[in-house]
DNA sequence: TCCTTTCATGTAAGCGCTTTCATGATCGCG
DNA sequence: CGCGATCATGAAAGCGCTTACATGAAAGGA
């Protein structure tokens, strides 16, 4: 990779601006001339170099991307719909894990160095850096996360369905409910879950902090809440992983799902269709959501748009056989 | 972020070159110089751009990763390890999806172009184009890939897993045999797999093609092989996902997993653990691998190695469920 | 034939940063 | 006191590329 435009403008004979012209097509160019450029660049086997492009440019043609963690199927469907979309427009994806990182301030301010937008999940980044990128004019889009001044924000639909899940679950005459996954944070996804199933069971339903939403603290918060006196009819999780917790805790109690205890997720990830019982759970649009923040962010880079913008994706409730028995099972 | 090392300089009352050594630490700078250039940095709140510090370095300080598809936890958990070992050195990861993308070639050219090496997973990337980026001089770990000439390769031992996976199976006492996935090129992951199945069972195992290593492809192809006459006591899937397929194949035929029809994984994906009955499966450590590969890679960047490295990782028998029962079965 | 327009091409100035080398000042040693 | 070494700093040259603007040639129209 170490040819330059200057060897390819000597062999060809033309200045490097004629080659320049010639690769990018931004101007008049004869034929003849052309073909000298050609040949030369198939000899020397020249491809542009990205760095002198972006600087000369003054743009990186690629986006970032700020996640917590990737691990969870959530955080990885989102990256495959955004770089689907940041590659049909160009740009290639740079991705950054702050999950356990020292100095995310450096890193992320690193990053925005590098591309010409981010994507930044959540709390990924604390209050304050956030403030200060959109201060410094970094072109973002948040997801899951309450508007910001002067940024986008992409979400999905999390109370109506929230209440869909928890009407159902009194359909099938459950009285007493737990919320597995309290919400860490006010105002992000979580919460709002927790205050749409609350609003439609009230009293009848009590949070349980996990501490974090993976499957070990699922399991564990659900075993102490399954083994102690006052044992939910049902427990509604926060998300997926959590509620895979919740089942490996009743099937190492003994308990059967749904006839025992009902068990609800949220995300409909691959491991919940193919947990038994199934889960019932919530769909989120993961790739949309991805593709949508790519297409959002083009807007705000190529000066399409400046006014941000608050987006909510509608997500869709998915009875499957770990809530309670159904009339009419269907094929999970 | 639009701040200049000039601005940084004019306000501080020194030159650029003073700047850039006060915040680079590469060469003397008094006391009293080096406050004023880190105040004027504060009230400027000035960050080095990546693309001029990378222009003139002549390095990215980044790692690329071209993959297949990430759809699919294999590819997201290698990811996983290798930026979390990328960013411990310096780098940050660029990435590539290859599938269904028309000119990979131009694709894959342009990541290298921004990166200072790159990872590439099995066959994402066709033959000729391999070859070309090593002419290339371009820093390459393949994983999952026959070694080739000029670059690292890294992959998971398949072969003596898969034959203790198959006489794990004839252990049970099971007699027929099929082994759901064939292989889509020879010497790659599966293959092998295949052949150290086939090594163990002879002409007790057929292979099916799947065409794809997907949950779907997986069940219609279990479907079609349950419904037939000559239906296998043991299904070995080329992968988890395949074999999840499987088990819902059985599923819904009204078969028992492992009481009619026993059926066994590849890697250990969560959905392999939730699943019911859990998948026994062979353990990739995919992590490692994604960190091995970042190591590797930073050894060829670095020019602390030269010569090309072929690697292979351990993998481990994981027994559940699904293969039979065991007489003292242990929580999955 | 002359004038205007269009095509084609090259020169030069950046884009933002790093670093080599030259220079001046100061300090220490003989 | 003079010389050599060390410290500190700035000027200049790139790193690889894009593109505005100037210039010459050719073509077309009056």
């Amino acid at each position: 990779m170490d040819v330059t435009i200057y060897e390819v403008a000597k062999r060809a004979g033309v200045s490097i601006a004629t080659v320049s012209r010639t690769l990018r097509g931004t101007g008049p160019v004869a034929a003849r001339t052309r073909e000298k450029v050609l040949k030369a660049v198939e000899e020397l086997n020249y491809t542009p170099s990205r760095l002198g492009v972006s600087l000369a440019e003054g743009r990186h043609a690629a986006n970032g991307i700020v996640f917590p963690d990737l691990a969870g199927p959530y955080y990885t469907e989102v990256l495959l719909g955004y770089e689907e979309v940041a590659s049909e427009l160009g740009r290639s994806v740079v991705i950054l894990s702050t999950k356990g990182r020292s100095k995310v301030g450096d890193l992320v301010k690193d990053l925005a160095g590098r591309v010409d937008g981010m994507l930044i999940f959540g709390h990924a980044v604390p209050e304050p850096l956030a403030a200060e990128l959109v201060r410094l004019g970094v072109r973002l889009v948040f997801i899951s996360r309450d508007p910001l001044p002067g940024a986008d924000t992409l979400r999905s639909e999390n109370i109506a369905s929230a209440r869909a899940l928890a009407a159902h679950l009194t359909g099938h005459g459950y009285e007493r409910f737990a919320f597995l996954g309290a919400p860490l944070t006010s105002r992000d996804d979580v919460d709002e879950r927790w205050q749409g199933v609350k609003h439609v069971l009230g009293g009848a339903i009590e949070a349980v902090d996990t501490g974090q939403y993976t499957v070990d603290r699922g399991f564990e918060a659900a075993r102490t809440l399954l083994k102690g006196r006052n044992r939910p009819r049902a427990i509604i999780c926060s998300d997926d992983e959590v509620a895979l917790g919740a089942l490996l805790a009743a099937e190492e109690l003994g308990l059967e799902v749904p006839g025992d205890v009902a068990v609800t997720g949220w995300d409909d990830i691959m491991a919940a269709r193919h947990a038994r019982p199934a889960l019932t759970t919530v769909r989120q649009p993961m790739r949309e959501l991805g593709a949508r923040a790519a297409r959002a962010l083009d807007e705000l880079i190529t000066g399409t748009r400046d006014v941000p913008k608050h987006l909510i994706l509608t997500t869709e409730l998915v009875i499957r056989s770990s809530c309670g028995h159904h009339p009419q099972e269907v094929r999970t």
